[in-house]
DNA sequence: CGAGGGTTTGATGATAGTCAAAGTGAGTGG
DNA sequence: CCACTCACTTTGACTATCATCAAACCCTCG
């Protein structure tokens, strides 16, 4: 039995802009299945032309690039409530592959059913513009990090970035968060070298700012860390959820 | 006497998705004016919320964000046929500035006429959203490049980006296009300092790959810069124009 | 016990940053 | 018409951040 869009769990956390009971039959008449998948498993490739859409419920993966040389820039990593495909979805053709790191849940919609969601409410229609809007700003932030900060500071970001989503999306406790990436994900993340990377990390944790170990972040000096970090102030604004 | 969205002369670049009259008209009413503005005019201040949205008719600019230690990203280039205040118009706030780096005509949109626009018709709203696929396909492009490619590399890669643009809009002839960015620009596009970056241009002088001097652009090996930059070949999608 | 994936550490060097100063050209005012 | 300024480009010298290479270490798993 598949979750019911109505009974969503992620729909009453404060991340996420309510939704209201017709809103998520919508949704649930747009949603196609369910979808498991192991740690490892590719969702998306890049270049391709997806059939299905997802909506992350549970578990974490990430998105990539790769380049002719083999190299690869994680342009981010995907959290519950994440929608997957827009691209595919709007312009046909999936930029970035897309893998799960954790064990996923993954609600699936048809992308043949895309446009009618879109055209079916107006509403909706300005949610998914608003994700690709998110999307963007996000992507302006990690490219002024990979940028323009320092390796400390971009790590510094970074974590930060995700204790702030994990956090709101009620994962965090303590200032310690589930965070089942491996350092190569990170350095590939923010443009640098798996070696520096640990070397980075480990300075961190000598500084008493933040340890990463055995899939678990622990933030413990969030203000330097935001000073390292260079992070502006802005308040979470809640998100649509398809 | 301002263009009249019919007579637009960028609707008939093949860049651009054709637009039905009934969609020159849908645009001309929510068009509310004609902008003119001098080179080095702010346009939108990063985290203001921006009363007007516009699509740039003629002239370049820049997107950046600033660092609280001063250093900048510029996020894009903007060229003819791009919209300009999307986040402004679907989040309420920009994420980033935006600069005349030219003389600039913009067609102006009032802000509060957006949503109604984007309600009053699902192909407009739809294009929006591409619009703004298509910047996140883009900001994945350079994030990558800024991550994952050598200096050369991105800055091989960077003037071909803008040349296959410009000459989608019919600006460049004969590998030779109109560049009237400053090298610090590009630099803090690249995440580079201005040194490196002007070493590098002269690098690519030598090898007779492309020239860039006096607000000129002059690819001079097409193929040589392109394995360079590792280019993924991908054809020139139309973009629908607002 | 060995293999394999991931992390950690050390040594070395290249790419790219910083600092400084000179060169160029357009624009301004005496 | 000739300084003079100002913004931008170019060049040289020096440095540091970060990449690369290599090897050891740690765990889990078969």
């Amino acid at each position: 039995m598949t979750t019911q869009c109505k009974d969503c769990p992620l729909r009453t956390k404060p991340l996420f802009q309510g939704m209201s009971e017709e809103e998520a039959q919508q949704t649930q008449r747009f949603k196609s299945g369910e979808l498991v998948v192991d740690p490892g498993t590719p969702l998306m490739l890049e270049g391709s032309n997806a059939p299905q859409l997802y909506t992350a419920l549970r578990g974490m993966g990430i998105r990539y690039k790769t380049l002719p040389n083999g190299r690869r820039q994680v342009i981010n990593l995907i959290f519950p409530g994440d929608f997957i495909g827009l691209q595919a979805g709007i312009m046909g053709e999936m930029s970035h592959s897309v893998e799960a790191t954790t064990k996923m849940t993954l609600c699936v919609f048809d992308r043949k059913a895309f446009f009618n969601f879109f055209r079916s409410n107006t509403e909706r229609a300005f949610d998914i513009t608003w994700l690709a809007a998110v999307e963007e700003h996000f992507l302006g932030e990690a490219l002024t990090t990979v940028g323009q900060r320092s390796a400390e500071s971009s790590v510094a970001w970074a974590m930060l970035k995700v204790y702030h989503r994990c956090d709101a999306l009620g994962l965090a406790q303590d200032r310690s968060m589930p965070f089942p990436f491996r350092q190569q994900d990170l350095a590939d993340a923010l443009g640098l070298s798996l070696v520096h990377t640990n070397k980075t990390l480990s300075k961190l944790r000598d500084a008493q700012m933040a340890r990463w170990s055995d899939g678990e972040l622990n933030i413990l000096n969030y203000d330097r860390l935001a000073e390292l970090a260079m992070m502006q102030e802005e308040e979470a604004r809640p998100r649509p959820l398809i």
